[in-house]
DNA sequence: ACTATAAGTAAGTTATACTCATCTATAAAT
DNA sequence: ATTTATAGATGAGTATAACTTACTTATAGT
């Protein structure tokens, strides 16, 4: 027993819209071919789908259990095909908080302008969507993760706001802002390296912690204290001459920012985007 | 751009067996044709599917993607189609413990017997399952359900083990089982009338309430106090001798077996498993 | 170098999916 | 009561999408 799937798909119709005539003019085909489709499915199945009325049809139970399933089956592909055909210039990138709002987002306008096709949606959800053409850019360790995949490796240092004089920890004890990551798998920030290297004691400084890097450095923005973070996150502040590190000396990290699974992009609009990211990181 | 069904079935087939020439040999047809299938969904689509390697094709992301939802949605729709097609002679009932227990599973075999064709499954789950062919049979209260519907109307009575000599309430307080149902919104058994109707006085009895009538009479059927429970449930053991109501008066009930839109089932196999029950019960 | 395998190409063939013309049944309008 | 309009059914004929055959390409294994 073969089935037509134009037949299924002309029930679909059918069934959805409660018409032959609408579900005719929907595939773009006459009604009597509809009729012919649905006659078709009946004797194949060997039951009747839909009870004929005056002017209208209704459906049978087994024809409402075919038509709710073929109407999710038939969703699900088109919905799909709907992706990949209008999604040639779309790219959505997920990433932290802190990369999306310090350095992508500002970073946005000019890109649009220069590739008014493109349009790059940033998006810090959590939750991984599987969404096509979506590119993750993660926070890991490099250690770990495959070393093609990674576009930026983390240096971190101390900033504070530049309206300082000189390095305020010589002075007194400072409140010091540095993270906490929620996934403990994430390499802590190099603190503790950084205090060695340049020759200072924990003792100057006060620390909290946030989830984030950018609250810690919105603190020190509202000249609150310093933070130790990340350099990638603060230079365009630094360029700006809105944040300084009074010449201390930068650390290397474990931390990195990658794309799992880099090389599975392969669209030109991905690798645009891909070359876009890594030019305004690097 | 019109893409067609067919394509995208060979497709699916290609990408969820990873070969031209498997999809060809389940879908019955050449290589040549699975292959010209894909050109084409690829030329509508404006993307590659596969990588082209030796002797082996691989999904690119574009194609990994449709491959998923094209399985999925395939998938829904010819499950429909097995059910429809195989269930001819599936009917599942699904009801209560007690009924299932006590009548139905009892009346299976003979049902067999008599109908072999007939694929009767019984089914206590609470979960509705929207399976095709579910022949939902409920407890109601028959002056809110559609009276079509109704089955079997109630009456409640008391009952014994037969081994008892007499009606034991007349000598001492005696154990009574009867039922406190979960959903509240079904009405109480008639208890009450039936000690008015049979001029006796709740200090008679040590009310004990269990959510399922089966539980109650497998207490008394083990010689373990009386139950007053629906006459429906213990017939079989009234026949057998295995129970008596010592001659009292039973009295009606709101309670009634029903099947929701019950013209609704209208398959010749429904219609046997519904005159069955009716027989069974009436 | 030879064989086997998986897929691609081009041209020819088949049968499915479609249309057209006609018909039925019923509701609404005249 | 007759006419008109509407939704769908039927049957025959047709266009074209889907398929096959024959041949080609590319490459891995012997």
């Amino acid at each position: 027993m073969h089935i037509s799937l134009q037949a299924l798909k002309a029930f679909e119709s059918a069934a959805r819209l409660g018409s032959f005539k609408a579900a005719a003019a929907e595939l773009a085909i006459t009604p009597t071919a509809v009729s012919h489709h649905i006659a078709n499915l009946e004797s194949r199945l060997n039951t009747d789908l839909f009870h004929r009325e005056v002017r209208k049809i209704t459906l049978t139970a087994s024809g409402e259990y075919l038509s709710q399933n073929t109407t999710s089956g038939f969703k699900l592909i088109f919905a799909a095909i709907e992706q990949l055909s209008q999604a040639h210039n779309q790219v959505r990138i997920t990433t932290t908080s802190s990369l999306a709002a310090l350095r992508l987002i500002p970073a946005l306008e000019e890109l649009n302008n220069e590739k008014p096709h493109l349009q790059l949606d940033i998006s810090t959800s959590e939750t991984l969507d599987k969404q096509l053409h979506t590119l993750p850019v993660r926070l890991g360790n490099s250690e770990e993760v495959n070393k093609a995949d990674i576009i930026k490796y983390e240096r971190f240092d101390m900033f504070a706001a530049n309206a300082q004089q000189s390095a305020p920890w010589l002075d007194k004890q400072v409140t010091l802002y540095t993270s906490q990551w929620k996934n403990n798998a994430l390499p802590a920030p190099p603190l503790m390296q950084w205090l060695k290297v340049n020759n200072l004691s924990d003792s100057c400084f006060k620390v909290n912690t946030f989830d984030q890097e950018l609250f810690g450095i919105n603190q020190v923005l509202a000249n609150k204290g310093v933070v130790f973070c990340s350099k990638t996150l603060v230079q365009p502040y630094l360029d700006a001459g809105l944040l300084t590190s009074f010449n201390s000396q930068d650390v290397e990290s474990k931390l990195c920012y990658y794309i799992p699974e880099k090389s599975r992009f392969e669209t030109a609009t991905h690798n645009v985007v891909i070359e876009w990211l890594e030019r305004l990181l690097n």
